[in-house]
DNA sequence: GTCCCGTCGCCGC
DNA sequence: CTCCGACTGATTCGG
DNA sequence: CCGAATCAGTCGGAGGCGGCGACGGGAC
């Protein structure tokens, strides 16, 4: 508590974060024992090859590999890379076929005053944690279902199994979605309670971090060990966790902090053997293990209670409620009469899968298609519900509710209904641009417009199952254009004689300001999920279109997970040839293959990044041509390989330094979206793209916005 | 004690 | 949002 | 006819950008 650790352990554990983490590394130390996955065959790869066509022995290697997974369930890695290593080598019974497990056996240690413990939680996550294979797992959790018989358990067993608000880091989900509430756990309050709780000191837990392999979970288990003193606090259930945690979203105001790092620590006090892993990565927010709710977790409670696990996800879907679904589930399992979509909790939005070409996407759009207008702004469910008062409800695609946010805009679909009772409208909240849009105020976003594209449900019908073209009637029936709201600008064709006039749709909706179109299959029904019915088309995404840019890889941080033996993200930058400086525009990380990585690991740095020390001194010194104030773990020595770079488009940075006062005093450029697309060793420095270009790019598209064309 | 500024969680894409 | 890799289930291919 | 190779779809997890706002902590 009084000890202000000097720097957070989790260093290497969490992403580089830009701005924060400093430090450029001290321990040098080597580490001997263990780390077998040094003497891999892989390491006997030459140094910095292209794309070595004969990589023979090792993918042979690597199929084997895979082989003996399949087989047997085993330990060392899968996702979250560099498991538990001499973690338990006995099989959990979880582990069993479910027709075999017996959950009789053992369960009068799984309860805590009549409720679920916390252990069957955990347990389920080790098992699941040491495989890859998705039907492992959910054979595993459909057996640990099996010792869970109340639907309370069972929300909070769904909740912890899956506490993270999706692949994104960050925020967690122990409740309804449309209920949100964020925890407000820094990384710091996590690891101040860690530390509290186990008693250790933060290099005690690093050096275990050693010795365990990395995981910081473990580390913590390994730490904890011996000095159990529950005393008095009992065992964790999972109700009790479940409230516990969202007891830490509470607590605001001044001082919050330490509130929260004690009810932490007290929490982890309490964890026996590797809870504590599970609590840990629960409250980071990083779980790392393979494990959603919607695809894993449910689908595995449905099936535990002789449910179909199909209608179990569509049910969640309809209606994303954890406790409705599993209740329901109880009850009979009678799915589509229970768990039903209404107006006023907002099913899972209808998602465009991409698409990368013209003729991809009319082929694929069905015999009539509609070329929608895609709107660069904020996703929005709008509902009303059949009551006396009449008060529209806003939801985000992630189900947030956004009511509060835009007033606005709910008073202006109220009166833009024309129809009386309910509605479910979908549409996309816009201002003249995406940072325009962005940089409202949360509290109260004035100002903006809503641009509606589909109608799920009218008075008393659902719509879902009718087709666009009938829904898309109904919607411009029901609702009359005003200044703040409008409809999506669409054009129906048939397919078949579409191939004109679907790139100059493109053409035009960028030139309006929006990303692209949506293709629309016009017979298609209203889905709640990624449906191939809608196409997203971005220039972007269309090889010949869109701005790809040559930049400068000049250095670089540590990868995590699965990604840690290698340099990610990468810092890529312009190259000014007046001045010789190379400012930084913006970190990448998607579109390399592990391949790549690899290989551009080793070239630079002369290895993969051996666990866990590293980086080499000499390597480490900043290029003085290099401008930024990202502050890499890795700098490269002397910067010259040109890499092609993809990006949506390009825009005022206040981090990235290229370019800086050319379009604004204090702001470079930087880019939305990127990715790597190739490298270009017929490229010189010299060739790079130029911080002037990349103003040129960003001028380009500012000309272009969303704003409502003041006429009709 | 108050104010201001830097961090970082969280959320949008 | 983007992308890649792994897993799965369906389908086709070779013996 | 059956097992092996191939394919397409799904899932998970790696992390990009900008921006608001809550909080902690230093300056005053």
């Amino acid at each position: 508590m009084s000890t202000f650790l000097v720097q957070p352990p989790s260093k290497e554990a969490v992403p580089p974060h830009g701005k924060a983490s400093q430090l450029p590394e001290a321990p040098t130390y080597q580490e001997a024992p263990a780390v077998q996955d040094k003497a891999a065959p892989e390491d006997a790869v030459p140094p910095h090859v292209e794309s070595p066509p004969p990589p023979g022995p090792s993918q042979q290697q690597q199929q084997q590999r895979h082989e003996e997974e399949r087989r047997s369930v085993r330990k060392e890695d899968s996702p979250g890379g560099g498991g538990g290593t001499a973690s338990s080598p006995q099989p959990d019974s979880l582990c069993l076929d479910v027709r075999r497990f017996d959950p009789a056996r053992g369960a009068a240690s799984l309860a805590v005053d009549g409720v679920a413990a916390y252990e069957i939680v955990s347990r389920a996550l080790d098992a699941a944690s040491q495989t890859r294979s998705r039907l492992a797992k959910e054979n595993i959790l459909t057996n640990a279902f099996r010792w869970v018989s109340s639907a309370s358990d069972a929300e909070a067993v769904c909740y912890l199994l899956a506490p993270v608000r999706d692949a994104q880091a960050g925020g967690h989900r122990l409740r309804e979605d449309y209920e949100h509430a964020a925890l407000g756990l820094s990384r710091r309050v996590v690891e101040r309670a860690l530390l509290d709780a186990t008693g250790a000191s933060a290099a005690g837990l690093e050096a275990a971090r050693r010795r365990v392999g990395g995981e910081w979970g473990d580390a913590a288990v390994a730490v904890a060990g011996s000095q159990r003193s529950l005393g008095r606090l009992g065992r964790l259930s999972c109700v009790g966790v479940r409230s516990e945690l969202l007891a830490l979203g509470e607590v605001a105001g001044s001082g919050a902090d330490e509130v929260k790092r004690r009810k932490l620590a007290l929490l982890f006090r309490r964890a026996k053997g590797t809870e504590l892993k599970w609590l840990l990565k629960t409250a980071h927010a990083h779980m790392s293990c393979g494990i959603s709710l919607e695809a894993s977790v449910l689908p595995a409670f449905a099936k535990a209670n002789g449910v179909d696990s199909a209608e179990a996800r569509a049910a969640y879907a309809r209606r994303p409620s954890v406790g409705a679904v599993c209740r329901a589930i109880l009850a009979g399992g009678n799915l589509v009469e229970e768990v039903r979509f209404s107006p006023g909790v907002p099913p899972s939005p209808m998602l465009a899968t991409a698409c990368t070409s013209y003729s991809e996407a009319l082929s694929k759009a069905g015999r009539r298609a509609l070329l929608e207008r895609k709107y660069d702004g904020q996703r929005v469910g709008a509902h009303m519900k059949d009551d006396e008062e009449k008060k529209v409800r806003l939801f985000s695609r992630k189900l947030d509710d956004m009511t509060q946010k835009y007033g606005e805009v709910c008073e202006a679909l109220r009166s833009a209904y024309s129809s009386s009772g309910a509605f479910v409208v979908d549409g996309e909240i816009v201002a003249s641009s995406f940072q325009d849009l962005a940089s409202r105020p949360r509290s109260d976003a004035t100002g903006v417009r809503v641009v509606l594209f589909d109608l799920l449900w009218l008075e008393k019908r659902d719509l879902r199952g009718e087709p666009l073209s009938e829904r898309r009637r109904l919607l411009r029936e029901s609702f009359a254009s005003s200044s703040v709201v409008d409809f999506a600008v669409g054009r129906e064709v048939e397919t078949a004689s579409a191939d004109e006039v679907i790139a100059s749709e493109l053409a035009d909706a960028v030139d309006a300001g929006c990303e692209g179109l949506i293709v629309k299959n016009l017979e298609a029904p209203y889905e709640l999920q990624r449906s191939t019915t809608w196409l997203k088309l971005k220039k972007d995404y269309l090889e010949e279109l869109g701005d790809s840019l040559d930049l400068v890889p000049v250095g670089g941080w540590r990868g995590s997970g699965r990604k840690r033996k290698w340099i990610s993200p990468i810092l890529v930058a312009t190259y000014d040839p007046e001045t010789g400086e190379l400012g930084s525009v913006c970190r990448v990380m998607s579109g390399f293959k592990d391949a790549f990585y690899r290989d551009f690991t080793v070239a630079m740095l002369g290895s993969e990044i051996a666990e866990p020390s590293t980086p080499s001194k000499k390597k480490n010194k900043k290029n003085p041509r290099v401008v930024t104030e990202e502050r890499c773990t890795y700098w490269f020595e002397d910067p010259r390989e040109v890499w092609e770079i993809r990006g949506a488009e390009v825009t005022a940075s206040p981090t990235h330094k290229s370019g800086i006062g050319l379009v604004h005093p204090d702001r470079g450029l930087s880019l939305r979206f990127p990715r790597f697309i190739r490298p270009r060793p017929d490229k010189s420095l010299a060739d790079a793209t130029t911080p002037a270009h990349l103003a040129e790019l960003f001028r380009r598209r500012r000309g272009r916005t969303q704003e409502q064309p003041s006429s009709s």
